[in-house]
Formats: structure tokens, sequence, C-alpha cells
DNA sequence: GTGAAAGCGCTAACAG
DNA sequence: CTGTTAGCGCTTTCAC
């Protein structure tokens, strides 16, 4: 464990511990004849000052959390999260900021999570999976933990917030279907609690005038699978059914075709958050890019701000881009897809 | 911040802090009588005690740390991941342990981080990536942090192994290929320095009898695309290859497709790690799913014990299944395909 | 520019 | 069974 200290290093270097302290923070001038001494003297020892320690005395843990909770296989399946916090882990790097991640059962043991985590665990939080009207939000800013909101909240807040704009794209691909001649178009949305499943029902319900195609899925594919075989067996089925993920929308996919539909032919199937794999599919799935590390740096960028005291803000990251794939395709020809196509 | 402190407790209950600390770890014998007084006044005040003083005090941060030096590029896109941390997270959940994710971008940066890991920030590590030779393993053993190594580690150590055998599905997808009437079958590993890699690549060679037809990868879909085209471009070209993950083996299915090649009649493919999505491409592939959060269960489970002083050990976690699929079909007509076909 | 000393909030001897 | 007293290793006033 750690051995040496900074009294160790104190010692060797022939200063107090108050100057080892000063010569690495840069907190007060320091002749550079003793910094050399103190820098040469840690170096010579191999310290590095104790976490534990320093976040006890400073109040700061250079530490910042994301507390899921997710069901472990709706994390393992998605697509988003790994991207995410791979770009939150490039803007954190770069300030030697520790990421924790904390998976919860449930609301008590969230609650305990984010408790624990605001005495001496973590500076802030980043707060994924928004609901409508979420708990967490008044529950963290009375236990004054910095906090950014990973989605657009629509409820008043002092966090910061990263909003994207995901009407746009759902509006877009209704467009394309309509133009292809679809006139019964579905939505299979994710819970519609969440911000961003409400926020691309929503969208799709003022684009098509009525929720009559409108199904609620949890984003797995058993809910996939489910949710299309009730759409498809309605007297007069969907012929365009737009998903809120892709994994639904794959589950989608299999069963229209064990029913057997063909793709785009009979059923057109759009997807979101474009698996890194479902550009490979067979039709390729048309899909919505959200760059989730362009968030993630984002996300993790603000709540640096915010820890360091900067007042809260809304940053509005617009990274979404439509991929109409073959599975969207106006025809069951061979015919490659359309517009922006992308492999 | 935490305002309330441990003493605040201790007065509104109307005992000492020592009291209070032992009524909650139970380290020592406390009259009923007493200990529902200071839960109650916990309860009141609102009160969890400060993790940095705790640490600092017992020496023990109650965090694990996972340290990854890969390219995000290669994270976003890699589906043991996040698997994996849905596992680990599984097991600390219960004793309330954090688990922090570290990316580093280089060598230096990677020490610096285990260093001060080890100085208060986590009781152990989880090592993954492990190459043949990984500098990490004496590093971690100077530095005296307790770690597990997640992986068929070959040299000499003192730390806990999570083991599995990936030569048995490697050898039974060569088998089944031979079975099918391929004689050149061909082996895109990923960097044969991991000793995952290697294992492959080794049972690779030693069942087909030759590294004729073995080339190297990086896991990412470029370079499968890249080394399918070399392999494509041979005299006398396989007619078969097994890529050592999903990603790689996309890439090179693409590639295939856009010389004309059908698969899998002109050429059979199979992945590895069994991505989400592999079953539902058409033709669906053929790949081995290794259940990655058995693995981080197992993994943080033994880091438990070990960190708690238990002598290390090595768990072999055999869940390698071959999912064999249309994609390593023996022929290329519509017949669905073999033995353990899986949706 | 540097040193001395007082905590940060908790745990762990040591007494009683 | 409970109270007292030192620290854990660092930062940060306050003096000089």
């Amino acid at each position: 464990m750690s051995r040496t200290t900074i009294a160790d290093v104190a010692r060797e270097a022939g200063v107090t511990k108050a100057t080892v302290s000063h010569a690495l923070s840069g907190n007060r001038p320091i002749s550079d004849d003793t910094r050399m001494k103190v820098l040469a003297a840690a170096e010579k020892l191999n310290w590095v000052p104790s976490q534990s320690a320093r976040a006890l005395a400073t109040r700061r843990a250079n530490a910042v959390a994301v507390v899921l909770a997710r069901d472990p296989e709706v994390i393992a399946n998605d697509s988003f999260f790994p991207a995410f916090i791979a770009g939150v882990e490039s803007v954190l790097s770069e300030t030697e900021t520790a990421l924790i991640l904390q998976v919860v059962p449930g609301r008590d043991a969230e609650e305990r999570a984010y408790r624990t985590l605001s005495h001496g665990r973590a500076d802030g939080a980043l707060l994924l999976d928004l609901r409508g009207d979420d708990w967490r939000v008044p529950f963290l800013e009375e236990l004054a933990l910095p906090a950014v909101l990973v989605g657009a909240y629509e409820q008043p807040t002092s966090f910061s917030c990263i909003r994207t704009d995901d009407a746009a794209p759902v509006r877009e691909i209704v467009a394309h279907l309509r133009a292809a001649g679809h006139e019964r178009i579905a939505h299979v949305s994710g819970p519609l609690d969440y911000v961003h499943s409400r926020a691309r029902a929503d969208a799709y319900i003022a684009e098509v005038g009525t929720a009559e195609l409108l199904r609620e899925g949890d984003f797995t594919a058993a809910s996939g699978r489910d949710v299309t075989e009730e759409l498809l067996a309605l007297p007069d089925r969907p012929t365009a059914i737009l998903y809120s993920n892709d994994t639904m929308a794959i589950a989608g996919l299999s069963y229209a075709r064990s029913q057997g539909l063909v793709i785009p032919r009979d059923l057109a199937i759009s997807g979101f958050d474009d698996d890194h794999l479902s550009a490979h599919l067979s039709p390729a799935l048309t899909s919505v890019s959200s760059d989730p590390a362009a968030r993630g740096r984002a996300a993790a960028r603000i709540l640096r701000e915010v820890i360091l005291g900067a007042r809260p803000r809304t940053e509005i990251v617009d990274c979404n881009v439509v991929h109409f794939r073959e599975s969207t395709a106006p025809s069951a020809s061979a015919t490659p897809a359309v517009s922006r196509r992308t492999p």
C-alpha cells in the first residue's frame, strides 16, 4: 500500500510538508530551487499523493459518477452506453479525474448510492435515462451534488443539460416513408416515461397525426418482437414501423420475416441509435446515429466546469444523422437505398 | 457537501463518535438499546459516513478499478466490455463497492493511474486485454495492488486468474468447416501479443497444421476489411475464414460480398464473441458466445476475496458455446444452418 | 519564500 | 459495553 508519504518526500528534500504540497499544487510562490528539490525527491521516492487524504482535506474527490438503475441485460445490449462512456473518459483523463460507475438494483440503493457519492466519493454526477419528472433531479439538488443531465429534460432545474433534437430525425424518417407511399406508419417507442422516448413518440404523433399505431416497448429484443407481433396482427396492419432502438428493430424484423414478410417490400423498418453492426445487416437497417461519444465529451466537459464553479448551462449537441438504408428502401428490388446512404 | 458528520450523530444520540462508528460497523459489541438510538439519529440526520474520511482511516477505498489502455473506438464497438462490466457490477453492488473506470492514452498515464489507484483510490484492479508478458503484472505486484487477471495468463504470477478455454471452440469450428469440405481455412486473429488472440491463433495453427493462412488484425472493422482483401487476393484463396471477433468478421463479410462472393457458398465466415446482433445478420453469423457477464461476476467475486485476504486462485469459467449459423452452413441453398443453431 | 500547527471525518487502540 | 485519545496523509491558515 501507500508506504511513502508527503513527510518522506519533505524529509528527503529538506523542506516541510507544506512546501512539498505547494510545490506540486502551485498554490503559492515557491523558489525554483526548492521546487526542483521537491520534484526530484518525489520522483526519487516514486511518491504519489494519497487520494483519500487529499480528498478529505480538500473536500474534493477528483472523481465523477454515473449511476445506472438499468437491468444488466439492457446495459449489455445497448450501443449508446459504451460509446458515451468512451467520450466521457476522453475528457476526464485530461485531468486525472476518475469515473465511478455504479449499477444499482432499485430506488433505495440508488438514493443511497448518490448519498454516498456526494459524501466524499465524487464531485459530480452524470444523469442518463432521464424520466419526464425525475426524482433524481430534486434529490441531487438537495444533496448539492453537481450534475449534468443528459437528455432533453423539460422541468425547471438548476442543473446543466445536454440536449439533442430527437424530433427532427423522426420527422425526417416519417417524411421519407410517406414519400415512398407508406400510409400506415407505426412507432414502437421505449418506455414513455423516459424523456427521449417521449420526445420521439411525440414527434411521431405530431407527424402522423394520431397515436393509433404507437406501441410502447422497453428497448429489449423481447419487447420488440412482442409488440411487432401485435402490430402485424392488426386488421389494417402497418406497412412501416419506426422503432426507438436497433435492438427492437432487429427483433421486429426477424419476427416479420418469420411470418413470411419480405423487408422492405412488405414492411419498411427503421431503428434508432445506429448500432455499429446495423449497417451490415441485410437488409441494412435504416437508423439514426447520434454520436454518443460527442455527447459524453460535452457532458464531461460541462460537468467539470460546473464543479469548478461555473454557472449551469444548456448545450445542444446536435449530431443526429439519419442513415437511410435498405430496410426502408422504396421498393423491394435490388435498388440500393436512398438519399444519404451510408455503408 | 457533506454537512452532517459523525459528531452530529453522536451528539444527537447522546453517545460518542466511537460508539456511532461501532454501532454501524458491528466491530464491537453494542447494546441493542444504544444501537437503536444511533441508528435513529443517523436516519434522522440522513447521515452517510464520508468515504474519504473512512478511506483515510481504514486504508481501504471500497472501490476497485478497471484501467483500459484501449482506443475509444475499440471500446465503443466491443461487445465484450459492457456485458463484462455489467457482471462485475452485479457483484460489487452487493457490498457497496464502487467501480472506477479509467481510460488512459499511453503507458506513462497507465502507470500513473495505477500508482494513484493504489494510493487510496482503489483496493484492487481487474486486468483485461492481457499480453503474453504483461508489464502490468510485475508492476502491480510491486505496488502491492491486489489484482485479478482476466484471461489465460501463462507467466508465473501471484495474482488470481480467470481463464477460459478459447482453444476448444476454435477446434470445433475448424472441424465443422472441414466436415463441410473446406480445405483452405484462414484465420484473422486479433493482435497476437494479446493472450486470448494468441490462444485462438495457436489452436488454429495446431488444428490446420500451418500458419500460412493466419493474418493478424486489430479487432477493428478496418483491419477486418483489409486483411480479408489480402486473403481473397491470394492465388489459392481460402474458402473459409475464422475471425477473432464479430466486428472484423462483418467487415470481412461485407468486403467479400462487394467482390461478388456469396456467403457461405463461396466463402464461409465465422466470428467470435457473439455480438447481440450477429444472430440477426443475414446470413446469420456463426460465432462463439462467451458469457462475458459470467466472467465479470467471477472476476469481481475473486477480487473481493483477495482484497479480504484470501489466497489467490485460478478459476476456469468455461462458458464458450459455438453457435453455428448460416454463415458457415455447408451449402448456399436455403437450408437453414446446422447443429446447434440459435436464433 | 518557507515553517509550524490545526484540522478534514472517520476508525482503532487503549482505558475504564 | 462505552468513552478518550490518537492518528490516517494531506491542505491550508497563520506566523515569520
